[in-house]
DNA sequence: CTTAGCGTACTAGAAGCGTGTGACACTCCG
DNA sequence: CGGAGTGTCACACGCTTCTAGTACGCTAAG
């Protein structure tokens, strides 16, 4: 389904959850009132404890993304489109602040670094204002 | 002078030694021949373990970009400027790639992924600030 | 030779993460 | 009612990573 997971990563596996249903929400794989997969389905879909899936759960629910349904499950909240679309928005604008404040830190030129962009974004659209 | 760390981030104290030393080398604040400060000195004035420094000194050697001169310290090789102009490339387009794919991934449109970017790079137009 | 400074190695502590186990309260359905 | 499913909690264990403490051998200068 829509987990993508790499163990390997420094990025701790239950960080990896909450942020991939933050994004699911948010393109609007899910929406209110549906009920999020349970610890234990979710546990043995990625070969991951109980534990771990339940420990991303409550930091969602910390984030009002969720609630919990004592013995029915995690129901997505009437806010939580809104919420991840902010989530989304920031977690991603933070990634792309640091690193490109290192490039910009690490003495590489402007012109270098747009480069390194073009690189991964050019081939959606033209060009940019200049 | 020219190390600025940041002790709460994710990334560790060595590392961040270890980045900031090829930078600075690679913006030719280094020169080969040149005594990169002693562990016990950097430490005192980052106010972090001589062993934390050293941690970062062998993997700068490991790199090839110095090499220790027992009872004298650590000294920057020929090649240095060279292996630190790829390694600084490297690392910043690591970095910036893997942002902008976790952004890609999110669902987030080509478009607002721009509008990130800009947030950042659009003031430094052809112009960088040094 | 003595001394001070250098890098290095070994060891220990602390924190975070993931796992494992067991138990509890709740809800739904047969 | 009873069972199966749900989230929740507490505890412990192993593992890895990072950092700190301490001591040692080396080099250059006096």
């Amino acid at each position: 389904m829509w987990f993508n997971i790499h163990p390997e990563s420094p990025i701790p596996i239950f960080e990896q959850i909450v942020s991939q249903v933050i994004f699911n929400i948010a393109a609007g794989g899910l929406a209110a009132g549906d009920l999020i997969p349970s610890v234990r389905d979710l546990g043995r879909e990625l070969t991951v404890h109980p534990n771990t899936v339940a420990k991303a759960f409550g930091e969602l629910e910390r984030l009002g993304v969720v609630t919990a349904r004592r013995g029915r499950g995690m129901e997505v909240t009437p806010d939580a489109a809104k919420i991840c679309h902010l989530q989304r928005r920031e977690r991603v604008g933070k990634r792309i602040r640091e690193a490109l404040r290192e490039a910009v830190s690490s003495g590489l030129s402007a012109e270098e670094i747009r480069r390194l962009v073009e690189e991964e974004t050019g081939r959606s659209n033209g060009r940019r204002r200049e």
